[in-house]
DNA sequence: TGCCCTCGGGG
DNA sequence: GTGTACGAGGGCA
C-alpha cells in the first residue's frame, strides 16, 4: 500500500469487463506522473416519479444495475425519484432520450468523470492510497486506488512539450517537425526530418517516452494538429498514439483536439485571452513579449527555402516551438489554469480556457446534491431569451477633467447574496421583492444555495487578499492569482444565470439580478448629485464623477471619503481611478482618457480600429487625432482631421498607406468568391504572372468601390497601379473613423468631408466644460454582461 | 436590428 | 465517449 498526493490534470475512462475504469492523470507532490485507476464506480442518472410501467421495463432491462429511492427538490417541492444505476457512462444518451418524453429526467447529461469527481467531492489536489500496478499507461507510476481524501492544493512543476511543424505548400508534405520539451532539467530540443511516416512515428514516440502533461505550440489547434492528422491519413496512419493511455489524438467540435491524459495548450488561445493586440503573429507577439525576433524564413517559399538550406529551415522550426513555449511560460497560462483548477475543484486541463458552465456545474452540482435538490438537464434548442442588461448613464459629449471613477465591488454576487436570489428560494410567498416583481424567500426562512456559494467565495477571496497583501515575491503572486480566480468564478455565476442556457438558469433570476442593479447603481448617482456632485457617466457598475477639487491629493482624499459614505451593508463602492483628462463625443460605452492615478496610462474604449482590414492611414490619423484631444487641443483635432480627409480625397498621400491586407484561401473555400476583394486581387495577380499560393496574404488598393463588388488592383512590389485609387472611398473611410470622435464637436462624418458644419446639433447645446445637451438617459439593452478589460491605446496604435 | 459570412493564427 | 465549443466586424435585408 502505497500513499501520493497528487495534482489532478486531466481524466478519462475505458471500458474493462461489464463496467468501466475512471482514469485521473497527474503529477505527485514528487513531480512523479501518474495514472490513478478507480474501477468501482457507475453511471447514473434520476428519474421524477416515473410511471410504472416505465419502471418495470428498467427493472428488465440487463443494462440497469440497480433502482433506489429517494426524495428530491425538483420545482420548489419533495418529490419520489428513482436513481438509475447502468453499466456504460456512453449508453446514458440513449436512456434520456427515450426517458424524457415519458417523466422528468435528471443529471442525465454531466460528464462521466466530472460525475466521478463531484461524487468523491474530490478537489485539485487528492491523496490517495493504493497499489502500484504495471498496466499500459506512459506515466512513471500507475495506481490501482482504494482511497481518495481531498488534500491542500499542490502545484507542482509541469512537462511540456512545444512542437511546430514545416509542411511543403506545393504538396503538403511534411518537411520536419521541431520540438522543445521542458522538464525538471531544463530544456531540450529535438527534429525529426526523415519520411513522412518515419517522422510522424517518430514524434507520436517522443511524446509517449517524454510523456509531457502539456503540449503546445502556435495555433496548433488550427494548424499543426489537423494538419499531422491529415497527413498520417494520407500515408494510411489510421491515428496518431499521443495518450497517456497510448490513445489516439481526437478532434472534439470545431476546434478543440484532445488526447487522454495531456492537457493541449495552444499557445495563440492564450495570446488572443490574455493580451490585446492588434496582430498575434508569432513573429509579432515574440517581439511584443518576448523582445525575441523569430529566424526569417519566409514561410511563404518555404519549398524554397527548404530546398535550399534546410538546416536552416530546421533552425527555424525549432525556435518556432521554442517560442511558442516561451509565451505560454511568459503569460503563466498554466499557473493561471491550475488557479482556476484550484477555486472550482477540477482538473487543471478544465482550467485552462474554462467554460463558464463547468465551472458553476462543479460547485454548483455538489451543493444541489448536498441539499437534496435535483440537478436538471440542460434544455437545448429554445431561444436564447435576452434579458436587460446594466444601466449606462448617458454621457455629455466633451473634454472633462479631474474625473473620479468608482466601481461597486463583485457588484452582481453583492446582489445575490444581499437578495437571497437563488433558483431555491424563487417563490410566490416570498418577502423579497426584486424591481421586476420577482419574489425571493428570506434567508430566514431558506437560506438559497447560490448566496451561500458567493458567501463563501467571497470570504475565501477576502482572506487570500489579506494574505497577498502580507505576502511577497512568489508567495504574493500565488495569491494573486488565487483571488482573480476567485473573482472569475463568481462572476461567471451570475454570467450563467443571465445570459445563455443553463441547466438552473431561470430568466426571472436573471433579470431580477440585472434589475437590482440598475436600481442600485440609479440610487447611487441621484445620492452623488442631491450632494452636489456631477455625475458623468456610468456603465453597470462604475461612476464617473467630477472631482470637486482640480488637484491630485484632495481628488484622491475626497475620492476615498465618498466610496467609504456611499457603500452600504453588503454593496462596497471601491475608488478605482482618476482620468485627466477624460474625452468622449457622447456615446456610450465609447471614451478616451488619461489615467494618472494609480498608475499613469492611457484608457481606450470603444474607439478601437477593427483588426483587418484597416490601412496605414486610418491608424495613424486616429492616432493623432487623439494626441491632440489629450492634449486638450479640440480645434486642432478637428482641423487635422479635416486635413486628413482633404488630402486623402485629392489624392495626396503615398499610396502605400492606402494598402488593404488579407489572406486568402483556395478560390473555392469561398461561398461567393467574385464577391471579394482578396480574390481578385489574388486573381489579377496570377495574371500579372505572379505566384499565388492558397492562403498568402494579398494586398490591394481599392480602385472603385461604388461597383459591387469592389473593384481593386492587386499591390505587388514592382507592379505599377495604372488606374486612380478610389480616392472617394478612402476619403470616407477615414472620415467614418475620425468622425467618431470629432463628431461631438459638429463635426460628423458628412461634416468632415465637406469642410465645414452643416448640422449643428451637438455643439449647441456644448460648451468646452462638457455642459449642456438633454438629458437621454436610458437603459441599455446591451447583455454583455462580462466586462472587458480596458484596452489601452499603446494597444492599438 | 439581426442574420450570415469571414478572419485570425499556421506553412 | 452522459456536453459544449471563439469573438468581432462588416455587409446586407
Amino acid at each position: 500500500m502505497v500513499e501520493r498526493t497528487v495534482r489532478i490534470l486531466s481524466g478519462s475512462y475505458s471500458k474493462v469487463n461489464d463496467g468501466v475504469v475512471i482514469e485521473l492523470f497527474g503529477r505527485t507532490a514528487e513531480g512523479v506522473s501518474i495514472t490513478l485507476l478507480y474501477d468501482d464506480f457507475r453511471p447514473y442518472f434520476k428519474l421524477v416519479d416515473p410511471p410504472n410501467d416505465c419502471l418495470e421495463e428498467l427493472r428488465e432491462d440487463d443494462e440497469i444495475k440497480e433502482i433506489t429511492t429517494e426524495e428530491l427538490w425538483v420545482d420548489g417541492e419533495k418529490r419520489k425519484c428513482k436513481k438509475i444505476v447502468c453499466t456504460y457512462p456512453w449508453k446514458v444518451p440513449g436512456y434520456r432520450k427515450r426517458l424524457k418524453k415519458r417523466c422528468k429526467v435528471l443529471a442525465a447529461d454531466i460528464p462521466f468523470v466530472q460525475r466521478f469527481i463531484y461524487d468523491f467531492d474530490l478537489s485539485s489536489t487528492v491523496k490517495v492510497d493504493g497499489e502500484l500496478v504495471n498496466d499500459d499507461y506512459t506515466t512513471e507510476e500507475i495506481l490501482s486506488v482504494e482511497n481518495f481524501e481531498n488534500t491542500d492544493p499542490i502545484k507542482p512543476s509541469l512537462n511540456i512539450l512545444s512542437f511546430d511543424i514545416e509542411n511543403s505548400l506545393e504538396d503538403d508534405r511534411l518537411l520536419t517537425i521541431g520540438c522543445v520539451l521542458k522538464n525538471e532539467d531544463g530544456k531540450e530540443t529535438r527534429n525529426f526530418d526523415a519520411s513522412e511516416k518515419e517522422m510522424i512515428e517518430g514524434f507520436q514516440n517522443y511524446v509517449q517516452e517524454k510523456d509531457p502533461d502539456v503540449i503546445t505550440g502556435y495555433n496548433i489547434n488550427g494548424y499543426d494538429l489537423p494538419k499531422l492528422e491529415e497527413r498520417a491519413k494520407e500515408i494510411r496512419i489510421d491515428e496518431i498514439n499521443l495518450g497517456r493511455d497510448k490513445g489516439k489524438l481526437r478532434k472534439k467540435g470545431q476546434r478543440y483536439w484532445t488526447v487522454n491524459g495531456r492537457i493541449i495548450a495552444d499557445a495563440w488561445w492564450s495570446v488572443r485571452s490574455e493580451l490585446n493586440l492588434k496582430r498575434e503573429t508569432l513573429n509579432h507577439v515574440a517581439e511584443e513579449l518576448l523582445g525575441e525576433e523569430k529566424d526569417d524564413v519566409d514561410s511563404s517559399k518555404i519549398d524554397e527555402e527548404w530546398e535550399k538550406d534546410s538546416e536552416r529551415v530546421k533552425k527555424y522550426c525549432v525556435k518556432d516551438a521554442d517560442l511558442a513555449l516561451n509565451i505560454l511560460t511568459e503569460l503563466e497560462v498554466l499557473g493561471k489554469a491550475m488557479d482556476m483548477g484550484t477555486v472550482a475543484k477540477l482538473p487543471v486541463g478544465e482550467g485552462l480556457n474554462p467554460r463558464t458552465s463547468t465551472l458553476v456545474d462543479s460547485i454548483l452540482i455538489r451543493k444541489a446534491e448536498e441539499n437534496e435538490v435535483g440537478v436538471p438537464l440542460t434544455s437545448h434548442g429554445g431561444k436564447r431569451g435576452k434579458i436587460k442588461g446594466g444601466y449606462v448613464h448617458s454621457i455629455e459629449p466633451g473634454l472633462y477633467h479631474w474625473v473620479s471613477v468608482l466601481d461597486f465591488k463583485s457588484m452582481y454576487p453583492s446582489i445575490i447574496i444581499q437578495n437571497n436570489i437563488c433558483f431555491t428560494t424563487l417563490s410566490e410567498d416570498g418577502e423579497i421583492e426584486s424591481p421586476t416583481g420577482v419574489k425571493f424567500l428570506t434567508p430566514e426562512e431558506k437560506k438559497g444555495l447560490l448566496p451561500e456559494i458567493l458567501e463563501d467565495l467571497m470570504r475565501e477571496r477576502d482572506e487570500v487578499k489579506d494574505k497577498m497583501e502580507q505576502a511577497e515575491g512568489k508567495e504574493e503572486r500565488y495569491y494573486r492569482g488565487l483571488q482573480n480566480a476567485i473573482k472569475v468564478l463568481m462572476n461567471s455565476f451570475y454570467g450563467v444565470f443571465a445570459s445563455s442556457f443553463y441547466r438552473f438558469t431561470d430568466p426571472e433570476i436573471g433579470e431580477s439580478i440585472t434589475a437590482f442593479a440598475r436600481e442600485n447603481i440609479k440610487q447611487l448617482i441621484n445620492e452623488l448629485q442631491d450632494d452636489g456632485l456631477k455625475v458623468i457617466y456610468s456603465d453597470t457598475d462604475s461612476v464617473f464623477f467630477q472631482s470637486p477639487e482640480e488637484d491630485l491629493e484632495k481628488t484622491i482624499d475626497i475620492s476615498e471619503k465618498i466610496a467609504r459614505d456611499y457603500s452600504r451593508e453588503a454593496i462596497i463602492l471601491e475608488f478605482e481611478k482618476i482620468l485627466n483628462p477624460f474625452f468622449s463625443h457622447g456615446k456610450k460605452k465609447r471614451y478616451v482618457g488619461r489615467v494618472i492615478w494609480p498608475e499613469e496610462d492611457l484608457l481606450v474604449r470603444g474607439y478601437e480600429l477593427r483588426r483587418s482590414d484597416s490601412f496605414q492611414a486610418q491608424d495613424e490619423a486616429l492616432r493623432e487625432i487623439f494626441e491632440y484631444i489629450l492634449d486638450d487641443d479640440v480645434e486642432g483635432a478637428v482641423e487635422r482631421a479635416k486635413e486628413w480627409i482633404r488630402e486623402v480625397r485629392n489624392g495626396q498621400i503615398e499610396l502605400e498607406k492606402l494598402v488593404i491586407s488579407r489572406t486568402c484561401k483556395k478560390f473555392s473555400y469561398y461561398k461567393n468568391p467574385d464577391s471579394m476583394p482578396n480574390v481578385q486581387a489574388a486573381k489579377k495577380m496570377k495574371d500579372l504572372g505572379h505566384k499565388f499560393t492558397p492562403g498568402m496574404k494579398v494586398s490591394w488598393i481599392v480602385t472603385d468601390a461604388e461597383k459591387t463588388p469592389q473593384k481593386v488592383e492587386p499591390w505587388l512590389p514592382d507592379h505599377e497601379i495604372k488606374k486612380e485609387a478610389d480616392w472617394k472611398y478612402y476619403a470616407e473611410r477615414i472620415a467614418k473613423t475620425l468622425s467618431r470622435v470629432t463628431e461631438v464637436f459638429g463635426w460628423d462624418k458628412e461634416a468632415l468631408l465637406a469642410g465645414n458644419k452643416q448640422s449643428d446639433l451637438f455643439s449647441e447645446n456644448f460648451d468646452d466644460n462638457g455642459n449642456g445637451g438633454t438629458d437621454r438617459g436610458k437603459t441599455s439593452e446591451d447583455d454583455k454582461f462580462e466586462k472587458k478589460d480596458e484596452v489601452t491605446l499603446e494597444d492599438f496604435v
